[in-house]
DNA sequence: TGTACATCAGTGAACGCGCGTTCACTGATGTAC
DNA sequence: TGTACATCAGTGAACGCGCGTTCACTGATGTAC
């Protein structure tokens, strides 16, 4: 009766997974062709088969499905970065600027719906959860590191010529995100790193949700090409040079 | 029976104008209030009184009625970046880029969902008609005259300093833009300003979407202080500096 | 100025749809002795 | 190994809701002569 730490897996346990799975992944594939508004319950039971009553044995609730998908789409997409930023070398900050963001945009185009539930406008009537706070950490940390590894190797002195000095207001106000920061990186980058990292969501959020319509070729090659160019752009801003 | 300048204004006309506008009006509020998704022809009828049939005299259908909320948020959002922008001397660009970014947070920050309609998920089955990108111009158009005015002020020789040269595959990315832009500008200071356009929306979408929270203090005035530091920098990126 | 007709706004009922969630019930699976 | 009971998955019906849109109709407003 005491804890065990390999349950005993029954069938129905493993059914239980196998089901809460295929849920899932209805879900999700639903979200990838509705989007969040139209992802419903009994829809997702209608294509797996049951009545609509019976999926209530595996998810409390619609939003409780949602929060699912949101932690889901969080932790793939940081996944997706780590995996990507951790094949380059770690002396090449710049590589892996690259790296990170070319993961994200991949991951994005990838997978439009999830990106849009995660990055787009909030799910009307549903406030996240704490929980899914951690898994949206995951790329921030990722260009924190990034931030750290930078002053640790540069001297530092080339960077941030073209920085103005940093206003009192602005140091406090990045105070939540100094918690998270190692000491080493100064305010000053820690300011810039957040505009990199709004900047590169920025791009890919527009877009994705069609704002470069009429400005970028929609060709995707270029589309590759001028996005690889901004992500370069916003390096300088880091004092990563080509 | 010809065409005349001042058609007659019937009490009929009168009447059918104020109806169509309280009916915009009463569709606005409803959209700050419950979201896009949450918008229903129904609900604005009840809300005036009207059975719900009879809205379709002055709206053909919802989806129309999305359209002009949209094609309204573009221009509100255009007209408010333009008057303030057109309060700052025109030989002070810095300061035109600045009261242009902080135009577009503050109407965003006034009107989040009429924002989040417009540069959020785009709207689940809705495509947005040819009618909605002429409005969806105006804050490019301002940014690409500051663009011109730069290049018509300044020498130009400090300014690029930390920008990479530009791939030939990005130029021709960005060739759909170049024809809306003055051939002084030169492609390199274009793609600058392609992302500093992206990263100041980038910027207004996550403080709106809530990704700052944790992240950057949520006090007004810090907020304030925070946004006004990074526009400076993606100042920088221009070539301008404080 | 008055009459006859055309236009239009608004009504009320209806069609057909989908949704989230609850609940009493059945039958199968698991557990304890 | 077998039996008695407890647990759980899935059913089917129902509640109560809201939606977009159509349609035949009424009565008021506008127009032409």
């Amino acid at each position: 009766m005491a804890a065990m730490t390999t349950p005993p897996r029954t069938a129905r346990d493993i059914a239980r997974a196998e089901i809460t799975a295929r849920i899932l992944d209805t879900a999700r594939a639903h979200l990838a062709e509705h989007g969040a508004a139209g992802l419903s319950l009994r829809a997702v039971a209608r294509d797996l088969g049951m009545v609509s009553s019976a999926v209530y044995r595996y998810v409390p609730s619609r939003d409780d499905l949602l929060t699912r998908l949101i932690t889901e789409a969080f932790d793939a997409l940081g996944e997706a970065a780590e995996r990507a930023e951790a094949r380059v070398a770690r002396e090449d900050v710049q590589g892996r600027w690259r790296a990170t963001c070319r993961a994200v945009r991949k991951w994005a185009l990838a997978h439009p719906h999830e990106y849009a539930l995660v990055y787009g406008t909030p799910v009307p009537g549903y406030e996240a959860p704490e929980a899914t706070t951690g898994p949206a950490w995951r790329v921030p940390r990722v260009l924190i590191r990034q931030l750290a590894d930078l002053v640790a190797t540069e001297p530092g002195s080339e960077r941030r010529l073209f920085t103005p000095p940093v206003p009192p207001a602005a140091r406090r106000a990045v105070r939540p995100l100094r918690a998270e920061t190692p000491a080493t990186v100064p305010d000053d980058l820690l300011l810039t790193g957040v505009l990199a990292w709004t900047g590169l969501f920025g791009l890919v959020s527009f877009e994705l949700f069609g704002h470069l319509h009429g400005v970028v070729d929609e060709r995707p090659s270029l589309r590759q090409a001028f996005f690889d160019t901004e992500v370069d752009r916003l390096a300088g801003l880091l004092g990563l040079s080509a």
